[in-house]
DNA sequence: TTGAAAGTTGACACTTTGGTCAGCTTTTGT
DNA sequence: ACAAAAGCTGACCAAAGTGTCAACTTTCAA
């Protein structure tokens, strides 16, 4: 026989990868790649450690594939910088939509920010690539608006960055928001509070006055 | 005999604490405190892994000592958020010094993100309530200004938490920010183009139109 | 000059870690 | 029913880690 016996779904191995990689991205995020002990996410993940180098050959095994697993989730999420949206619709949706996934998905956002923190060793050319042509093509729209007189004349690459860094802030900083804004901790609506005051002030910031 | 026959000026003690505490920030901030071998600070800051435990007893004790030597040096840096002062003035010099500051002190910088990211084990309480503090301190008075008419009513507390993230961005997250300025690498006219756009954007922002 | 404190360090003890493996059990297409 | 593939795992190892120590050298106040 060629061909494996495998395959009604994929069931186990399926399910045991799934543990692994939500176990990893937990761990990963709290303590980086060096930081991170195999054993450490074999229990958090409920399987032995020799099972879990029966999927994964390596550490770097395991942290690379949760690093793909989280680029090709962000893409989704971010859709509203459009030509044909209105500037004002289109950040105010951009920031609430990269506020709520930061929120629901905290562990993978600290986990990229810390793998960044840490230089960015593990994220590939294709991948940094990739973010670039994302960003290039963002950076296209916003000036196409400020040409039509629809915007102000901001650097739009600076103006991104303002964006992701206060949406990122509430997840991967959390402690220093909790002290901040002197919350036992974030619920959703410190989110929504946050996504009007950085919506308020940036539009305020970048579009013509009426 | 009782006092030590030590001290015309402390130079020894003084000066290889200084190579360690140096070569510590570098590496606690890029590999995280877990991620951090002691062996590899010693080879850093030229000195044998014995000699690091002479002036140290664990690692932990070589880490916090970094953190409190890193908060003492941030408190000089902000002192223009000022009830004397007009918010269009304060900010714009706040902003600016921030962002010097995060450049000339990238690593300091990096460790402290890398700690909150890691969750802020090793702050201590009193750490903790100096944050708070400070931040109270400036949410007045900008609560001031807006009482005053001089600003629009914006939530201050966030208002500090996009300041804070914008401008930590650049040093923290350098890879993404390269990437999305699309330089080899940031210098200083980078950073001097990220205080004017974040400060023109956030001043047109949060003022009054004229 | 001298001796006590400070500083230095190679070698060591002990623990943790990433990763392997041989042999076991379970699943599954036929 | 059954054999082959998939899945599982306790026990193990070499390497790397933290922290210790006894013996040595350097420094310096008296």
């Amino acid at each position: 026989m060629v061909r494996a016996a495998r395959d009604p779904e994929e069931r186990i191995r399926e399910r045991n990868m799934r543990l692994i990689i939500k176990a990893g991205i937990e761990i990963f995020a709290r303590k980086g790649f060096d930081g991170t002990r195999i054993a450490e996410i074999a229990e958090a993940s409920g399987l032995p450690k020799a099972n879990v180098y029966y999927y994964f050959s390596s550490k770097e095994e395991i942290y690379t594939a949760i690093i793909a697993h989280l680029l090709a989730s962000w893409d989704d999420a971010l859709k509203y910088i459009a030509p044909e949206r209105e500037p004002a619709e289109a950040f105010k949706l951009y920031i609430k939509a990269k506020l709520e996934y930061t929120r629901k998905n905290m562990a993978e956002s600290r986990l990229f920010a810390s793998e960044i923190i840490q230089g960015a060793r593990f994220l590939s050319r294709k991948d940094r690539e990739h973010i670039r042509q994302v960003t290039d093509a963002h950076v296209a729209v916003v000036e196409g608006w400020i040409a039509a007189g629809k915007m102000l004349p901001v650097d739009p690459r600076h103006l991104f960055i303002m964006l992701w860094a206060s949406t990122q802030f509430y997840s991967d900083f959390e402690p220093v928001a909790v002290d901040a804004l002197k919350k036992p901790r974030l619920k959703a609506d410190d989110y929504e509070k946050a996504a009007t005051t950085i919506t308020e002030t940036i539009l305020r910031g970048i579009l013509r006055q009426p």
